[in-house]
RNA sequence: GGACAGGUGGGUGAGUGGUUAAAGCCAGCAGACUGUAAAUCUGCCCCUCCUUGCGAGGUACGAAGGUUCGAAUCCUUCCCUGUCCA
């Protein structure tokens, strides 16, 4: 069991507090921390997650981050993926509902979250819960007493809703249950805190209001900034392309890394690293470069091992900087569609081999002179030869038998 | 149930019978420049086929039909969304 910390509240609390974004309402959580540590009773800290998409993302870390933090000074922390207000779709009104997930979809994908959440979590701290398990049952009674805790004017304040409401789009009644299912998800597991990204304030601000209507103390509510993509602008998401992803392969990792902007570079520092903001200050002093691959490197360590973000920081060097060929260019037969006598069509072997999706993009690629052939720039229609070639078109490679 | 408004490419948003595969902007991709950063400049940005040409064909503006030499643009029905009325 876990044995709650004898640190000063006072130093639990800074310590909590570093890189949040908002803390509701601090006294409050200063007061549960000083009656639990008397008990010795953890408090109970929740944060949940989407079921869909257990690909988790230098984002979501940012989260998980600060859920540890936690749980070093011994609370309870509960991953909780939200399998059945999983079913309720995005909030932009394209997906209105998802189709149920089976069993066995929702046992694997909790796997995946398992192994790629103990890298940062410790397993035996952590209990990861599903929220079907008390909303499946939850039948039409239950329901309408939950629902009759809020009204819909208060529902429709969420910035989301107000503005669809604005502009005219489509809402539907089940989405507006998504708050109060998240705040009943409070009140099943008798949360103390909850934790979640700014965007999450909404719903989890209706958790102490629907505690509080269930007769439990309100939870504390801790929200932690949302990173941005790698594009600076917009949150990272995968469905938007500017995201890291915490399996991704070292070398992608750190690629993806340097291509960010110096700006950004500062903010990932500040959420993404445990420097001091002293230090990170102190960085903005030194060459722009070596501060970025430094980042890069912290990264990939986190989540790779030292080994490996050295490796990573080699591979940049040779094929980013150098501009050599990687090391690790798969090797494909040429496509029999593209040959022709005494060579191939480029463009039919270019998607063939997988480098373009598309004959029509293949070929603008190559009279955009984007295409290589044994590095040297090709625009020509067929290629003449035989053997191995080595073929480029932008930043991908392969390697062909001919 | 009724009246009215609206549904365009990844996003936004023009276009109301004919050089419109559909403006502009954003995102994206490629090239130049660089620190493969940012900024900037250039080109591209539905698919297929070939004789790779400012080539040929096929799809595309919620869905299905219709009018027309010709429609994203007009008509009909349907679906969806919003506003107001009941």
């Amino acid at each position: 069991m876990e044995e709650v910390s004898q640190l000063p509240v006072a130093e639990q609390l800074t310590y909590l507090k570093k890189g949040l974004a908002e803390l509701i309402r601090e006294e409050d959580l200063a007061e549960r921390l000083k009656l639990r540590q008397a008990e010795n009773r953890p408090l109970r800290v929740k944060a949940g997650f989407d079921p869909t998409a257990p690909d988790l993302h230098l984002g979501h870390t940012v989260l998980i981050r600060k859920m540890k933090h936690f749980q070093d000074l011994g609370h309870h922390v509960i991953f909780l993926i939200g399998d059945m207000t999983g079913l309720i779709g995005d909030p932009t009104g394209r997906n209105i509902t998802r189709p149920p997930m089976t069993p066995e979809e929702i046992a694997k994908n909790a796997e995946t979250y398992r192994a790629q959440v103990f890298k940062i979590l410790d397993p035996e701290k952590t209990e990861v819960n599903f929220n079907s398990r008390w909303l499946e049952g939850l039948n039409f009674p239950a329901l309408v007493r939950l629902s009759s805790q809020y009204t819909v004017a208060r529902l429709l304040e969420r910035d989301d809703f107000s503005k669809r409401l604005r502009e005219g789009t489509a809402i539907s009644v089940h989405e507006l249950l998504y708050p109060l299912a998240q705040a009943y998800d409070s009140v099943a597991l008798e949360c103390d805190v909850e934790l979640g990204g700014t965007d999450q304030k909404f719903n989890l601000l209706v958790g102490r209001e629907i505690q509080r209507g269930y007769g439990q103390p309100p939870q504390v509510v801790a929200t932690v900034p949302i990173l941005e993509g790698t594009d600076g602008v917009e949150k990272m998401s995968k469905s938007k392309g500017n995201y890291i992803g915490i399996t991704e392969a070292p070398k992608v990792m750190y690629r993806k890394v340097m291509g960010i902007s110096d700006a950004l570079m500062f903010r990932y520092y500040e959420l993404l690293t445990d420097l001091p903001l002293a230090e990170i200050q102190a960085l903005r002093a030194s060459e722009p470069m070596a501060v970025k691959m430094e980042l890069a490197r912290r990264i990939v360590r986190d989540f790779h091992g030292d080994a490996a973000a050295r490796q990573a920081a080699e591979d940049f060097q040779h094929e980013v900087r150098e501009g050599a060929m990687p090391v690790d260019v798969e090797t494909a037969a040429l496509p029999e569609q593209a040959r022709v006598a005494g060579g191939f069509q480029v463009a039919k072997m270019l998607v063939g081999v997988g480098l373009s999706p598309s004959r029509t993009e293949a070929e603008r690629m190559l009279k955009q002179g984007a295409v290589e052939i044994n590095g040297t720039a090709y625009k020509e229609i067929t290629w003449q030869g035989s053997g191995e070639v080595t073929v480029r078109l932008g930043k991908k490679w392969k390697k062909l038998a001919v």
